[in-house]
Parts: C-alpha cells; structure tokens; sequence
RNA sequence: GCCGAAAUAGCUCAAUUGGUAGAGCAACUGACUUGUAAUCAGUAGGUUACGGGUUCGAUUCCUGUUUUCGGCACCA
C-alpha cells in the first residue's frame, strides 16, 4: 500500500486537497470553524467544529461536488505573509486558530495560502492551483478530538486521498477493497475459525476447532523453538492478590487497564495484567547462582486487559490476550547477548519460519514521554535503559526509529511494528528492559565473590499473542495456512463413491495413525464439486483416489494454488508430508 | 470511553413513502454418480439483536440496552 508521506509531490498535493476540501466546507457550511488539515500516510483529513451539524454520507457527496467545483474553476494558490497582528486580525472569528496563531513565537513569519475566497494558516507549500487536484475522494468521516485530547471537544474529521492521475486514484480503492478481502476477521469467518458471543461478551473470542487447531500448533511451535534456545515453561495463575500489584507498580500505573477487583474473604484479587510478577516469584523461590544466568523463563500466558469498548477488533485487541511471554532473568554484562538472541529469534520465527517479508514489520525503539508521572520514577535508570538498547539495535545494524511515549510503564521497548490489512499499526513482538522489576520484588543472584548482585529482567514476546498473531498470519497469508497449522491438511475425494471408498478409507485410517489431519469427503456428490470444495477451503493438500491409485497401491495428490497433480507411493506421501510438516511449511 | 453507522434464515444480501418477510449458497430428502473448480428436483429453515413507546397495524417511525463496524482517544 502505498504511503504518500514518502512522496513529496503526492504529500503536498495531498495537502492541498485538503485545502480545497476545506474551501468546500467553508462554501457549504459557512459557520463552520476549521482546525487543521495535513496529509498523511493514507491521504489527507480535515479536522472542523462544525457546530451541531452532523455530517453524512450525502454531506459527503455534496463537500465532493463542491470540491471538484472549484478545483475546475482554476483558482490560483498564493502564498501570503503576515504579521502577527495580520493574521490575528484574519482569522479573528475562528477561536482556535487564533489560540495556534497566538502560540507562534514573536519574529517568526507567519504564512497563509490564499485561493479565491478562502484563505488558511499554513506553512505550505501547496500546488500552484486549484486544478493540479483532478482525482481525489473524501473516504470516511468521523469524529475527532480537538488536538489529540480525549479531555477536549469533538470535532468532525474528514478523510480523503488524492493523486496525480486517475489509475492511481483507482489502484490505490482497488487495493483498499482487496485489504478488506484479507481481514481477518472475514477469514476468520469464511473458514469458520472463531466468533464472538454477546452471552460471552465483547473482546472475548471462542475458538472453534479450526481456530483452535491453529492455536495449538503455534502454541507448540513457539515453545519448541523456545526450549531449542534454553528456555524453561513455567505455570501461574491468572489471579493474583493486589498486594502483589502495589509491589510491582502496576497499582500505581496500570489499574486503569485492569478488570475490577474481586472481593474475597479477606483477599482482594484481580485477574492479572501482565505475568511478570508471577515469574519475578517463581525466580525468587530459589537461590540463583551468577553460573545458573540467564534464566529464561516462558509461559504461554492468559492475561486479562480491560481494553476500551471501541477499541476492541476481532483477534487483534482482546481483553483474554494469550501471550507467548518469557522473562529472561541476567546478569548487567549478559544484556546485549540475551537481547540480540530475541532479535535473532524474532527474525527466525518471522522470515526464515513464516516467510513474511521484511517490510511486513517494523522495529521501533519505544521510549518513555516527558510526561514522567506516567511512569516508574527513576531518571537514571531510564535514560541507562533507553541508551543500552539503542546501542544493542545499532550494534545488530537494526533498521529503527525512535518513539517517545510508546515504553511500558516500567521501562523501554524494541517493538516490532505491523500494519494490519486495515492499516492500523499494532506491536507484535516486543523486547523489554526493566530494572524496576528486580528492585521491586528484591531478585538476586550469588556473585563470583559470594555477595548478592541484583539481575536485569527482559520481558519478551516473539508471537505477541496467540490471537494478534493468528490475525496477522491470516491476513499476510490471505487465509492460505502453512501446512503445519492447516486445520485440515490432506482431503481424500473418491473419484468413485461405489469402487473407490473402500481405499480412500483405509488411506484415511494410514493417514490419521501418522497424525496427520485428514478428511474423506464421502458426501453422494460428484467428484469435480468436492474437488472445488476442496480448493476454495483452501486445505493445502488434496487426494484423488481412482481406479489407477487403487490398482497401484499409491496414490494422486493436487497442492493448494497448483493444478499440477503427482502421483507418488503411500509411504512416500507420508515421509514427505512429514518432513514438510516438521520444517514449518 | 467519545463521534458516527449498522444489526433481517447457518452465510451473503433483498423487501417500493408503515400493510402476509424473499433469493442464492449451505442444511435435509430423493434421484444421478468413473478422473481434477458447482448434476437435478423437492423440503425445511425467521418473536426481523433485545426491551419500551407511537399506530388499527412496525423489519420500517421514536426511545433505551447490547453487540458489531469506521474513526478518535487509549494501547501491549
């Protein structure tokens, strides 16, 4: 998909349509008072108080017309200068834009561009006229804060998307109609893999036994190549006594996200919100020798988020995450090593395993903001966090940018970025530093000169998620599993129901003792529907058993995607599908 | 949570300004079955998300709730 903030030409015309959308507003709705309009990586938007005026779909329509109106009539753009009092003066009525205007610095050039009868602050640049904006459309409209503030009032925002020719503009709704193909939750549909039950409640996903096939075999996947890397699987319960989150700090500053608590004789418990507490008393249990580090701990993990109702989506924001989580417990000198051996497994997992391409993700340092309420207090401990991974990513010649406000409240993150088919920007897999944790809970291990040294915590996740990932391999593989997680891998269709049945059977029962998921489709119907059927499911593997199979005791198999039809030995079959099954493919 | 929209058969969608809720696919029944993407016929399937109101009459209008969707805010 294509992203016009890389494109300088396409961002500026961008801008300018918004311009020219907020030239169409000002036409239509004169009272309307407008805030800001800047391109972005998917178009442009405006943001307007429009009063009590909602707008609609057929508002839409009319804001489109008026837009093409007016790019038609040619009005040349200009640019004007002002000063302060100027621009004041010109945008008098307008309250918010003279609370922007008011905020730039004395002696700095304030510009506006001009079109006709419209005029709007801004730095520019923008086209030389009105008709450079041919082939645009308003795409979605809602509602806004007004500046980035759940606190403030709600403005109206309206999105569009411009471009230089008229194939362009229809590629780029062409592939936004293909991205809705992918969704997820449209899959998850089409191959009936979960749903959600308003008796089970919002952000509550149930899996059925397709969906559930997949998890499993990710769930096994992940902590087969975790216990290939040293790492040891613990269990702990999804409920824990507040006393443990006053500790930890998540009373502090992460209650608002946790499910109410629960009252019990004389405990207070809550459904926990992360597992790191959990892990940080499974470590303590024992006396850890500076030898025994690191420690790495994994658990495949259910934990409990209260996630706001308009947040929720399908797998990809839930409030039961299941996540893939580790703990690594080291010593200062082992950091570098145990982080870069997360990034080698992030991108074993990713490329080598999946074969997602490298532009599916993006790393990004995450780092905390300058509001530092929101956060563990302890400066010198965040900015040694924040440098020691940026320098472990420049080491490993990591591709990255930097984030403030995006770190865990207990200290920075790698996180790796992916943009969903809709376009929203979620973490998958995430690399934490904390040296909180290890204060808070008192860890320690035994030096080489016997004195108790305190060990660094790295939290960390390759799949994120049992759900977010399953979303995301959904929609990067449009539907089309890996072998390996197939909920159905090989389907045997008969040529003949009344010849053939008998072999199909017994390859079925040959099949299923080996493992391997299979299904005979026995329905009374004809050949070419079940091979049909059997090609939209999109199960990788298909069997043909006819009169030549039977009679040579082997058998036909078409694979998903490929019309191409090999024929090949039982046992061969076997071995084969094994092998691919065993190498994740 | 906020702004807006939607909810009709298992799925995808219809139902002209308020007047008996329909279709395709799937399911079921019967017939037909021999080599790589849909055989034919029939049957059944619905308190139109849930509650309240207006009306002689509500899928349709009003209202409350829930869920879903598009954003915003939040966010691993």
């Amino acid at each position: 998909m294509i992203n016009i903030k890389e494109n300088e030409n396409l961002e500026i015309l961008n801008h300018s349509c918004a311009h020219l959308l907020a030239h169409a507003i000002k036409h239509l709705y004169p009272d309307a008072k407008l805030w800001v309009g800047p391109a972005i990586e998917s178009g442009f938007y405006y943001d307007i108080d429009m009063g009590d005026k909602v707008i609609t779909e057929d508002d839409l329509e009319k804001i489109q017309k008026e837009m093409k109106k007016i790019a038609k009539s040619d009005k040349r753009i200009t640019r004007i200068e002002l000063t302060k009092e100027e621009a004041l003066e010109t945008f008098k009525d307008n309250p918010m834009k003279v609370e922007l205007i008011e905020n730039i610095p004395d002696g700095e050039t304030i510009s506006a561009y001009k079109q006709d009868d419209f005029i709007d602050l801004c730095r520019g640049p923008h086209m030389p006229t009105t008709k450079s904006m041919k082939y645009f459309k308003l795409l979605k409209f809602s509602g806004a804060y007004y500046k980035g503030d759940s606190k403030n009032k709600m403005l109206q925002r309206i999105y569009g998307v411009c471009f230089e020719t008229e194939e362009d503009l229809n590629e780029y709704l062409k592939e936004l109609e293909e991205a809705k193909e992918r969704d997820h939750r449209k899959i998850g549909k089409e191959q009936n893999l979960f749903f959600t039950h308003k008796l089970v409640g919002a952000g509550l996903p149930l899996f059925t036994p397709n969906g559930a096939t997949i998890r499993r075999n990710l769930e096994r996947y992940i902590q087969d190549k975790e216990l290939s890397q040293g790492y040891k699987h613990v269990y702990s319960p999804v409920l824990a006594s507040t006393e443990m989150y006053k500790i930890s700090g998540h009373w502090d500053h992460y209650k608002d996200d946790m499910f109410p608590i629960m009252k019990l004789d004389n405990e207070d418990l809550v459904l926990r919100p992360m597992n790191c507490p959990h892990h940080a008393l499974i470590y303590k249990n024992e006396l850890h020798s500076y030898r025994d580090l690191p420690v790495r701990m994994g658990e495949i993990a259910n934990v409990f988020r209260y996630e706001a109702s308009g947040a929720v989506c399908g797998l990809e924001r839930v409030r039961q995450i299941c996540q893939n989580d580790a703990h690594l417990f080291v010593r200062p000198d082992q950091i570098a090593e145990e982080v870069g051996n997360v990034i080698n497994l992030i991108f074993e997992v990713y490329i080598k395993d999946f074969g997602f391409s490298k532009d599916s993700f993006k790393f990004r340092l995450s780092k905390r903001s300058k509001e530092k309420e929101k956060y563990i207090d302890n400066d010198e401990m965040w900015e040694t966090a924040e440098s020691q991974l940026k320098a472990i990513m420049d080491k490993l010649e990591l591709d990255y940018y930097e984030e403030e406000g995006e770190a865990a409240f207990y200290g920075p993150k790698i996180d790796i970025q992916i943009k969903t088919a809709l376009g929203h920007d979620i973490t998958i897999p995430t690399c934490q530093l904390d040296f909180s944790l290890p204060e808070r809970f008192d860890l320690t291990y035994i030096d080489e000169k016997g004195e108790k040294v305190r060990p660094v915590v790295i939290h960390r996740a390759i799949l994120g998620s049992s759900e977010r990932f399953m979303s995301f391999l959904l929609e990067e593989k449009k539907g089309i599993l890996p072998l390996f997680l197939a909920p159905v891998q090989v389907n045997i269709v008969p040529v003949n129901m009344e010849y053939h049945l008998r072999y199909a059977k017994e390859i079925k029962e040959e099949l299923q003792k080996n493992l391997i998921r299979v299904e005979l489709d026995d329905r009374d119907e004809k050949m070419n529907y079940k091979i049909r059927e059997s090609v939209t499911r999109k199960i990788p593997i298909t069997i043909i058993l006819g009169d030549k199979e039977k009679d040579n005791e082997n058998i036909s198999y078409r694979k998903y995607g490929s019309e191409e039809t090999v024929t090949v030995s039982k046992d061969d079959f076997i071995v084969l599908l094994k092998n691919q099954i065993d190498n994740y493919k």
